[in-house]
RNA sequence: GCCUCGGUGGCGGAAUUGGUAGACGCAGCGGAUUCAAAAUCCGCCGGCUAAUCACCGUGUGGGUUCGAGUCCCACCCGAGGCACCA
């Protein structure tokens, strides 16, 4: 009769559930002062055309974390928006002839339907579109108060430059050295640009990660580490025969006496000034334009140089060293020059061997007459100065000390504090970015573009050549009047960083049109309490971010000191890749949707095969990308098994924090979950209204309901302080398991199963909302589940009268004893002294030591 | 090259403070049900072994400890970042 039973179908549930969110507005967020606020921020998304598996894993640890603090009664701020400038759009628009404005703004509508597929509850009251004059109005506000306070400056700096297309190009635009449109070998080349002095920061940018207890500790080494705060000696170098100075950083003055050469940047002055006369020496410098700007590339390139025919004089010896041109030292970096100590520096050893320069040990190891430097270079730094006369018998402290007082006495130097980060160049030569608002003036003056003249609005009707920026090209558009006299607009556009370094503050009054920021809303909502987005962003995006919240508090726009309490970084999403080889030798990459693989009798694959029959190769386990062809797309999988499945399985495959590998077993393993709930809770509907009565359990049923208890205990544990998703479902599933071998006997039995069946729906909920949405009301709840809070442990569940304690003999587990929870060591000792296989690895042993750990464990030493 | 993180069964992972290695799931194998299949349910599932016991086993080599996946030292391999991809 009723053995039809009704089906999880969550194409009919989940548009379903969407529908009454959107018309109920669950989610929306206010100030409201009763109670405690809750922010919870995932990094917004690029919009690149489609969602990827990466944005649904972001998103999908963001709703959890809101739904779970939902339910935990915090009002929670869970907004969403668009990172909407940027190069690709550039890129598209060209290859689809369209223009970057139209397609950022198709794609933001498309992926909008992508995030509602998914039952992310966004308040989107709040969204933004950095590309928006809306938005970006209140950043060039803000550029010209920062500009007014002496904290932006403009020089030059290098770029990669295409000398054929006339144009610089992206890091990720140079490939192999060489230009991707046109192939023309790339330049480095200055160019004057706009600068934040982050710099100014960089102390208590660096001081406040101690006070940032929750965020990983491997980011803030990461940050610590780009920050790079060193001690050191400024010391100047004369150019023998020449007014010139050369200035050197240093953070080992110790090694100062083994100074045996100098090494400056190509673009130093000194190098171009000796080339004038020196063709040879011009053909280097010019050689050395050759590479790109990224510090990767300079670190792993073939090390080069070549003598000025110039010396520097010693400091304080007055010897000559020779100057040299090395294609590794950068103008960019500090001064541009480095003394060179070849026997306390590996890379300087290098160099020397290779262009027979003088190399001399001044620090010895302790116990030793001399440093071995015929083979490497002895870096270490608790040896002993020597070879360095009056600094002879030092350690490296009173080394650094001896000379650094030495140097400012003598006037040559002075002791400085240095930092790797470098100040934040902003400027881009780009269209599709914020413009920068700056005027030049016909007398060359530059100044902020006034308030009246804020906007500087990008125009959105363009045609792009791929080339030029369309606002460089088009002569008018940047014609303007500064105080009735012509003046012309910058036609640079701000890094894209700057949008993103400040828009978790505008989510808070995203439509407030009296300033940058609504104190009052941004105050209630600041900081944020949860952040959540990739480990690719651990330096720059956070780093930056953090000294824009800094900057706004010094405006007087914020309150607190940095802008996110609580950080989680997640992996990456994998996917296994296959591919064959081609006719003419290359890799065909095949959808790993279109392969079929087989597997031996231990599971391993033996064999794979494209549904064409062709035969591939499984290149393991990569991240999605469009290169291996094997990126999973979410609508497809969304549309297969629906939204709940996908964010079961993104949870469960793997910790938040590690990569995770998309398995299409793995998704229907969790479809297979969700049903088999779903039929349990079908099944127990006819019991939903009996009533529990604690009093009257019997043994099995309070172990049954203990385990219930306990792991509400772990599963509010898991996702609200060690946020261990993965583990909070595995719990749930022992749960049920052990739910299905209890009997269902009697009323009391069947009461327990609809009181756990209650609680799981609940600790579910935050995962897979929609499906917990529709058994909530199976259950027989009237209200809705969104409204409901978070299950409460019984602590007097909890207690347990018999405990299991581990036996070992020397450190191996030799047997185990049930005993009563208030059993003494000297008990527990004489339970094992009964166990047959206990004695047997003590006979003929004498009992050494007997080691208790309460609860858990005995071991009994003997030898 | 530099900075950071990771390495545990056939696979993803668990083991939270140094205390039972392999929870939970996937794959696989065996069975029930079925005309058959799918779906579902039950059982097995690190290696060695006929099996039990024992022994071996958390990238490699050392060390600390009553006890190490966990702590220390050295090494190998993989991933992320390196300032104009976002």
């Amino acid at each position: 009769m009723s053995d039809i039973k009704e089906q999880y179908n969550p194409q009919e549930i989940e548009p379903r559930v969407q529908k009454h969110w959107e018309e109920d507005q669950t989610f929306k967020a206010t100030e409201d002062p009763d109670k405690e606020k809750f922010y919870c921020l995932s990094m917004f998304p690029y919009p690149s055309g489609r969602l990827h598996m990466g944005h649904v894993r972001n998103y999908t640890i963001g709703d959890v974390i809101s739904k779970f603090q939902r339910l935990n009664k915090r009002m929670v701020l869970q907004p969403i928006g668009w990172d909407s400038f940027g190069l690709p759009a550039e890129n598209a628009a060209l290859k689809n002839k369209t223009a970057p404005a139209k397609w950022t703004y198709s794609n933001i509508a498309y992926m909008k339907k992508q995030l509602k597929q998914l039952g992310f509850g966004y308040d989107w009251d709040r969204e933004i579109a950095t590309c928006k004059p809306e938005y970006y109005r209140w950043e060039q506000w803000f550029f010209t108060q920062l500009y007014k306070k002496g904290l932006v400056y403009k020089k030059s700096t290098s770029v990669n430059w295409c000398p054929h297309d006339q144009t610089v190009l992206a890091n990720e635009q140079v490939i192999d050295g060489r230009c991707w449109r046109c192939d023309s070998l790339v330049e480095r080349k200055e160019i004057p640009q706009w600068f934040l002095k982050i710099t100014n920061y960089a102390e208590e940018l660096l001081k406040d990660l101690d006070t940032l207890d929750g965020w990983p500790e491997m980011v803030k080494t990461m940050q610590r580490n780009w920050i790079g705060k060193s001690e050191g000696l400024t010391i100047q170098f004369k150019v023998a025969n020449s007014d010139e100075i050369l200035e050197i950083y240093t953070t080992r003055p110790d090694t100062l006496m083994g100074v045996t050469y100098v090494a400056v940047a190509a673009d130093h002055k000194i190098a171009k000034e000796a080339a004038q006369n020196n063709p040879e020496l011009q053909a280097f410098l010019t050689e050395c334009r050759n590479t790109k700007v990224a510090e990767a590339e300079i670190a792993t390139m073939e090390k080069k140089g070549m003598a000025t025919g110039l010396y520097a004089i010693h400091p304080l010896t007055n010897e000559q060293v020779p100057i040299m041109v090395a294609n590794f030292v950068l103008m960019d970096y500090g001064t541009g020059a480095v003394m060179a100590v070849p026997a306390h520096d590996q890379r300087d050893y290098e160099f020397a061997r290779k262009y027979n320069l003088n190399i001399k040990a001044v620090i010895r190891p302790k116990d030793q007459e001399q440093a071995d430097v015929s083979e490497h270079s002895f870096e270490d730094k608790t040896g002993i100065v020597y070879n360095s006369g009056e600094f002879d018998g030092l350690d490296f402290h009173q080394a650094f000390n001896a000379v650094a007082d030495k140097i400012e006495s003598l006037n040559k130097g002075h002791r400085t504090v240095n930092y790797r980060l470098r100040d934040w160049s902003i400027s881009r030569q780009r269209y599709w970015g914020t413009p920068i608002p700056m005027l030049t003036l016909e007398n060359g003056d530059v100044v902020p573009a006034p308030e009246n003249q804020i906007p500087v609005v990008l125009p959105e009707d363009v045609t792009m050549d791929g080339v030029q920026s369309p606002i460089k090209t088009n002569k008018e558009w940047a014609k303007t009047t500064y105080n009735g006299q012509p003046a012309l607009k910058e036609t640079d556009t701000f890094d894209t960083f700057m949008e993103s370094s400040w828009y978790y503050a505008r989510y808070c009054c995203n439509h407030y049109t009296e300033g940058m920021l609504d104190p009052q809303k941004t105050n209630f909502w600041l900081p944020v309490d949860q952040y959540i987005g990739g480990i690719e962003h651990a330096c720059m995006h956070l780093l930056y971010a953090r000294f824009f919240h800094k900057l706004l508090r010094d405006a007087g726009l914020v309150n607190c000191d940095e802008p996110f309490k609580k950080l989680l970084c997640q992996g990456m999403v994998l996917a296994d890749a296959f591919y064959y080889i081609d006719k003419d030798g290359s890799k065909v990459w095949v959808s790993p949707l279109d392969v079929k693989v087989t597997r031996d009798d231990k599971g391993k694959i033996v064999e794979a095969r494209t549904l064409q029959g062709q035969s591939v190769v499984h290149a393991g386990m990569t991240k999605m990308s469009k290169s291996k062809n094997n990126g999973i797309d979410p609508q497809t999988m969304v549309e297969r098994y629906g939204a709940d499945t996908v964010r079961l399985f993104m949870m469960f495959a793997s910790p938040a924090e590690l990569t995770l590998e998309w398995k299409e077993e793995g998704v229907e393993g969790a479809l297979r979950f969700l049903k088999k709930l779903w039929n349990i809770v079908i099944s127990a509907i006819p019991y939903s209204g009996l009533k529990l009565d604690v009093s009257k359990l019997n043994e099995n049923q309070k172990a049954l309901r203990r385990e219930l208890h306990k792991t509400i205990a772990k599963v509010t544990d898991d996702i609200g302080r060690r946020q261990t998703f993965n583990t909070a479902i595995a719990a749930v599933m022992e749960l049920i398991n052990n739910m299905n071998k209890a009997p269902l006997e009697t009323d009391q039995d069947r009461a327990l199963c609809v009181d756990i069946l209650n609680n799981i729906v609940l600790m579910l909920y935050p995962i897979t909302p929609h499906i917990c949405f529709e058994l909530w009301h199976k259950l027989g709840h009237t209200s809705n589940i969104d409204n409901e809070s978070w299950p409460v442990v019984d602590e007097s569940a909890l207690v347990e009268t018999q405990k299991l304690i581990v036996i070992q003999v020397n450190g191996k587990v030799r047997g185990k004893v049930n005993v009563a929870v208030d059993a003494t060591k000297e008990q527990i000792m004489e339970l094992a002294q009964k166990d047959a296989t206990v004695t047997k690895f003590m006979a003929d042993h004498e009992i050494k030591k007997v080691i208790y750990v309460p609860g858990k464990l005995l071991n009994i030493v003997v030898g």
